[in-house]
DNA sequence: TTGTAGGCGTTATCAC
DNA sequence: GTGATAACGCCTACAA
């Protein structure tokens, strides 16, 4: 029974204490960028502790305050840290105590005019809150968008916020990973309902839209949309023909297409080509707005004299289009609000459908002087 | 001597191997957003080590590859992975390699348009090789700024990419980072020589302007440029006039204000206030531009009919501007790959700057048809 | 080639 | 309130 000394409670042969392994360089060890020397080992909490001449444990009480300390180690401790230039490693932190006090999002294309102003809002909470955020393009490609999301996952993100790239696609991901780290959409959404979602509420957007396209006399609409898998063009494009009708408006087949400015382009072509053209042309973002605003200046066409343009989102070029554009301003600080609030809520509670409303910004596109 | 059980060397009651200390719930142990009930409890590589029927340590060779291991072994252990879904923990890997596979960035604004398509651009590299970004906004502020580029740093991001909000303010954070993570700057940099940086070739792309504007006939150029302490408006601005003199441009005092489509609209005020325009408006930014044709407009005065006007940057509205835009269009994906070619060279060579060349996009501002 | 045994830096548990 | 210690999950020097 006692033949194998290495039964289970015993060590075999244990380094002696405090004499570093040594043979070969320690992980943490720096070196200089210019001059190749070692420099500044990094200071970890061992060394505020021999400092401040306490235990490990106490200083590390210290200095998250997890556990109340005594007053004069408190300020020991915090002179000590001061004085060496200790910085907590977040990464030894993470895998402790399972937490890295980073989300992380995924956006379709961040070079989408969109998704910088809500980046920007959402990575302004986070700021207040000394968080970071993990930030990933996922090429309007749902298998990258999967990878990335779980790269993010893998990294120990406390949240994930993600814009799907597809209504289907992106289905799959989404709810497996929403297993393992809360998940909340934004601006667009999967099929699946339960996930957590906060975005525009594009209905009272398009109600705005058409009563204010009724006040100024327009009697007919059409819609300029896209085919793409997004939700909130989906959204849009069923909301129109409703709203519309609420506030007496007629309207044409809409014109669908690809997202982009170039669509809008495109589209006054195809719209002109059907014969006369409506009172009013209703587009489901500014980008395609611009194209369309372009391409009825190319063809001579007055805006808004002969026929009046809305965009949707205020991306920041709205109001230097030429005519400025009217168009329906999202709530990004309330959006990214949200978002975080949902994901730093108690786990277990009911899934959550946010619509915010937006603000009807009114420009020279839809108003005569 | 030996009157102390516990001198070094010596382990205090260890628990029973194999018995996990229980008493408390582990903290890997996930619960289902829904229901609440414990589910899919994390798998490590020991649940994959058993299940393949192999050390840990041949488990994480087989996977990682850090060393030959048995063919045989090998499948077994990839087969067990898979079967248990296993995904490495980054957060652990981390710690032990002092590798995160993750960049920082720092931006001053990401809803200025020029660096989502920077972000993009850098985003793109890093995920082929698997990596992901971590961004931060600084908000203008270089107070920001070093709380941003200090949180990086200690979550151990492999490397720090950063447009300096201010060439005086951001100078202290940067420099001193510096000695602990691979820093790059890009498009702006600070007066630190020693930082590495990467950005687009300034005098090469006022050379293009001016050459331009000469070959459109214009004889006399002013330049809008800003107070701002950003260095590439500085660059522009020393570049502009013997850019222009090599042309047999004349050139008027520059016009400097705040950065933004706002200070355009306003220069153009303080421009006709000085008296006859000149035959080229030559703007240090897009945005700038943006509102100097918008202001332009709103006097009644023609583009390119009276006064041409250019860009810099071709931020993606550019294109749209009424007229579209003569601009110079930085070569993002360069930089971007200039960027992370630096951060992941070895250390210690010498400080860089790479100004990488530019192109000149001409557009209907300076083309009469 | 494979297994054993620390240890990366931190925090949580336990005993005092 | 304080200290000793183990463990988070992984990787790797060393021994076999």
């Amino acid at each position: 029974m006692a033949r194998n000394p290495r039964r289970a409670g015993f060590r075999t042969a244990p380094v002696a204490a405090g004499q570093p392994p040594a043979g070969r360089e320690p992980p943490g060890t720096a070196r200089s960028r210019r001059t190749g020397e070692p420099v500044a080992v990094r200071v970890t909490i061992r060394d505020v502790a021999r400092a401040a001449g306490v235990s490990v444990s106490t200083a590390s009480r210290a200095l998250t305050g997890a556990r109340p300390v005594g007053e004069q180690i408190a300020v020991r401790v915090r002179d000590a840290a001061t004085a060496l230039g200790y910085r907590q490693n977040r990464v030894a932190s993470a895998l402790r105590t399972q937490r890295t006090d980073t989300i992380g999002m995924v956006v379709p294309q961040i070079s989408n005019p969109f998704y910088p102003v809500l980046v920007e809002a959402i990575e302004r909470c986070l700021g207040d809150d000394n968080r970071q955020l993990l930030l990933c393009d996922a090429r309007r490609d749902a298998t990258v968008e999967s990878a990335r999301i779980h790269a993010l996952a893998d990294r120990q993100v406390d949240g994930l916020i993600v814009a799907p790239v597809s209504t289907v696609a992106s289905a799959a991901a989404l709810t497996s990973i929403a297993g393992e780290v809360p998940v909340v959409q934004v601006d667009r959404s999967v099929a699946d309902t339960a996930l957590d979602w906060v975005g525009v509420d594009d209905v009272a957007g398009l109600r705005l839209l058409t009563e204010h396209l009724a006040q100024v006399g327009a009697r007919t609409a059409v819609l300029v949309g896209t085919v793409s898998e997004s939700s909130a063009g989906r959204t849009r494009l069923a909301e129109f023909g409703p709203a519309a009708a609420r506030h007496g408006l007629s309207t044409a087949e809409p014109l669908l297409g690809a997202y982009g400015v170039e669509w809008g382009v495109r589209a006054v072509d195809e719209l002109r080509a059907r014969g006369p053209l409506p009172d009013a042309i209703v587009c489901v973002n500014d980008e395609i707005a611009l194209g369309v605003l372009q391409g009825l200046r190319a063809a001579g066409i007055s805006v808004p004299g002969e026929v009046v343009v809305t965009g949707f989102d205020d991306n920041g070029f709205a109001a230097l289009a030429d005519p400025p554009l009217t168009t329906v301003r999202q709530p990004h600080q309330q959006i990214a609000a949200e978002c975080l609030r949902l994901l730093d809520r108690p786990r277990g509670g009911p899934t959550r459908r946010i619509a915010l409303a937006p603000t009807l910004i009114v420009r020279a596109s839809t108003t005569l002087r």
